[in-house]
DNA sequence: CATATGACACTAT
DNA sequence: AATAGTGCCATAT
């Protein structure tokens, strides 16, 4: 069972966009925490979801069993790294980029990818 | 209640 | 730029 915190974290997600990110520090900051960035990891970590279900737009494909519409990829850190993944690093790179998202030196330019404010 | 853990962030080297 | 140490906070045990 979701723990509140998570499931208001799980919220925030709904919100991202493809094609943008957000990072861990600032899912924390709207949800009034700024100080919990790392419980948000955590909070990711053991979400229910599975990592293919990115988008609501992956409703559908035979590939995923959808249980929801978090895309958990698109959470980084505040330096532009790309940060964990519970399914493997490799994986989430690949999701970012197949959704437009450059990575460079290991990096996302968050002045151009980063959602809202 | 006390400790340990981790998909983080910052600062100081 | 890269590394190491410190601080943080929700959960698990």
């Amino acid at each position: 069972m979701p723990t509140d915190f998570e499931k208001s974290v799980y919220e925030i997600l709904k919100k991202i966009p493809k094609g943008k990110v957000i990072t861990y520090k600032a899912i924390a900051r709207k949800l009034g925490k700024k100080s919990s960035y790392r419980a948000v990891g955590n909070a990711l970590n053991k979400n229910p979801y599975g990592y293919f279900a990115i988008s609501s737009e992956a409703i559908g494909n035979r590939r995923s069993s959808i249980r929801g519409d978090l895309a958990c990829h698109r959470v980084i850190k505040s330096n532009g790294e790309v940060g964990g993944f519970a399914h493997g690093t490799k994986r989430k790179i690949k999701m970012l980029e197949k959704e437009g998202i450059k990575i460079e030196e290991g990096k996302v330019d968050l002045k151009k990818f980063e959602f809202d404010l």
